[in-house]
DNA sequence: CCGCAAGTGAGAGCGATTCTCAAACTCGTT
DNA sequence: AACGAGTTTGAGAATCGCTCTCACTTGCGG
């Protein structure tokens, strides 16, 4: 499911809109960064982009995005959080993420991995009383740069 | 490769020596405490089995155990970082995570699957020039309590 | 055009983690 | 059994992403 950037700007604006939320500028610009980025953003680079950008206005807009749930915070070991755009709005992914540098690159695994990996994880999580919304798959290793 | 109490501290007690770290009795309770617990504790909970222990000492015994290779630190969306023995002194496992309440519990998958992702993982890292050395399954979702 | 609700920016505040440093301990050596 | 060099420890200070506060601005309905 790939979907054009005019029809991801329609649905930030439909969900933010169900939270109460107006479409600014500035939430329009955050989106249009991370949906152009490689590789899911920390706060740094999104303020390089533009250095008198003020952070909290920064982190309070990707606060909005992500409780309109149209962002999504990635957790590394890093020092800082980075985000990317929801995984609805793009194609299903994995991080590979490096452990001596901390890059982290978007990877995809073949469908009938997933699959399995769906059915497998919905069997297991029964088994224990959870009711699974995802999974979060991270492949951790050295990066072609530092090896 | 269930390995027993005794072994882990030899093990534990090698590794220090590696790095030219002593084995004092707190960094043993240390790993006691890891090994016995059923789910990986966060700061707060080590405290609180013993509320006279200074916060500090815990932390850096946490990052020397760390460095040597027998602890690992667990990231979780939640405010604190969780701690637990190194994948080789116990049985390999993933997590399961509520996004509501943040309780961490550990599970195992069948060993096929197992086999499965790592063969898919090793040829996606391959292709994309990344040395694997692990992967990290999370499964995200709504415990029990929660629901 | 008014007014109110929402958004913005600058800085203060917060809180988990790390750092500092003097005192206490360990262990091989006399 | 005491010595001394090097570690470990503990209490608090310092750090630093991130969040909160609040006065000001902006934008949409009436």
């Amino acid at each position: 499911m790939i979907t054009g950037t005019a029809d991801v700007h329609a649905i930030v604006q439909a969900r933010l809109l169900e939270v109460g939320q107006r479409y600014t500028p500035k939430r329009r610009a955050l989106i249009e960064h991370l949906a152009a980025a490689a590789t899911p953003p920390a706060l740094p680079d999104i303020m390089a982009t533009d250095p008198k950008l003020p952070q909290s206005s920064v982190y309070r807009n990707l606060a909005v995005l992500e409780h309109a749930g149209v962002v999504r915070r990635v957790i590394t070991e890093g020092e800082f959080a980075r985000f990317e755009l929801a995984e609805d709005l793009t194609a299903h992914h994995h991080h590979l993420i490096c452990s001596s540098c901390g890059r982290v690159e978007d990877v995809t695994v073949p469908a009938s991995f997933e699959s399995t990996m769906d059915r497998t994880l919905d069997r297991v999580a029964r088994e224990t009383g959870f009711a699974t919304v995802s999974h979060r798959l991270d492949l951790i290793g050295i990066c072609r740069a530092c090896a």
